[in-house]
DNA sequence: AGAAAAAACTAGCGAGCGTTCGTTTTTTAT
DNA sequence: ATAAAAAACGAACGCTCGCTAGTTTTTTCT
């Protein structure tokens, strides 16, 4: 799988997202026309993302929000009750996806290595595709109330589930040598999560995605397979 | 080497590094007598970063600082012009001391093994002695004006090319796999920020430093001695 | 076309922000 | 003990913040 053919199989324009996102809040949300709100909320969604990832979100005041999105102070509280609704409105339908995607994108495969791979790869793309959202949701998760940190805590623990499980499932069937498989998906999350929070890096040295995401599979694969060479001492696997 | 080791090597209390901040910037500091200063500046240090680790620096109010140091709005104003430089002289402080310590970290090894060993270890342990200073580092790096933000990033791109230049090495020495070094640095750098910026998840796991360390020293030195197995695919080394 | 409903706008509120400056307190030196 | 120097203080200033209420504009439906 490719970036461009993961695109082609995910509809992931910020239409199809924003529609999501009104399904989502349908009770908060004043307007009632779906082709309006979806409208605006794409203009919010994207002026948000842009000025936030600039100056960061407690930062950015709604004045400047209003001169992003082209739409008055008035307008903007008619799709959210307060600036921190905003911020939970984003991260959860950030969350949802990201679940969603990621269930589809290894579903069906069973081989622990292609499974992996797999997992590797959607995460990489679907943060190609979403990486002015994927960078906004890790950067401002520390400004939610103490209830939605804890979801965002338990989504990234969920990521790391999927990767902890399929490499279980790689030891049970002898393929994967007995590591530590909870640090050794925690080691690959922290590699997923460099490619969309340091793209200046990666721009800077003409690394793509394809390539990207090639590395990191090729790393995590090495060390599974082989499990750290002679000195593996031994490491518990549970 | 392990943790307890290094913090005896390196002087690290609040007192030493306030001292050297202090050295940094004494034009700026209005406070003639360095006792006094010191005091002040660990003071002053800490209740930053414990507000701003909590709920950022930009929501962390002048009153805020005032309230957690136990100084009054006019004294923190002998320490620095405005809330930007307080940022500033922070980061700088920090870049500063990373700089020196993985320098003597590695200083005098020359077997790349050991060399990169070094490395990570020193890099681990440093933000495990620091760990408030580099999350607060890391996170608040965007807020910094154009000028300074440039310095944060060649202080990354600085501790990457420490690691990429020991593979390169150990490359040339016929004992590293030809992979690119430059991704492969910055994978590396991805798991050392992962122990400070993700302490939460690995203290609910009960990861201790020097765990930690080990196996990211295992799965860096895996990958670089067999090159990802099979498919190392003729990756130019540049 | 005209009335009702929906959407969008604008000016302004009180609160809290970063910063300053005249004053008071503490320390130092005679 | 007392005067000079250093350090600490905190009320007040000008501004910008998130948010709202009252009104106007646009759309929908008969």
């Amino acid at each position: 799988m490719t970036f461009a053919q993961f695109s082609r199989r995910e509809s992931l324009s910020p239409g199809d997202i924003c529609r999501e996102m009104l399904e989502g809040h349908r009770e908060s949300i004043k307007t009632k026309k779906e082709h309006t709100a979806v409208r605006n909320l794409e203009l919010i969604l994207a002026a948000t993302l842009a000025v936030s990832n600039q100056k960061g979100f407690q930062a950015m005041s709604m004045r400047d929000l209003s001169l992003a999105s082209g739409l008055s102070m008035g307008a903007l509280y008619d799709y959210f009750s307060s600036k921190e609704e905003l911020l939970e409105m984003i991260q959860a339908t950030g969350r949802r996806l990201t679940r969603r995607v990621l269930e589809r994108g290894i579903e069906g495969i069973d081989d622990p290595v292609a499974r992996l791979t797999a997992a590797i790869r959607t995460h990489v793309y679907l943060s190609e595709a979403l990486q002015a959202w994927f960078f906004f949701s890790y950067m401002e998760a520390r400004h939610l109330g103490e209830e939605e940190k804890e979801k965002a805590k338990q989504s990234e623990l969920y990521t790391e589930g999927v990767l902890s499980e399929i490499i279980a499932q790689g030891q049970a069937a002898g393929v994967f040598a007995p590591l530590d498989r909870h640090l050794a998906a925690a080691m690959i999350k922290a590699m997923l999560q460099d490619w969309y929070l340091k793209r200046w890096k990666y721009a800077g040295r003409r690394v793509g995605v394809d390539r990207y995401a090639d590395f990191v599979v090729q790393m995590a694969l090495s060390f599974c397979l082989s499990g750290g060479g002679a000195d593996a001492s031994g490491e518990i696997t549970l």
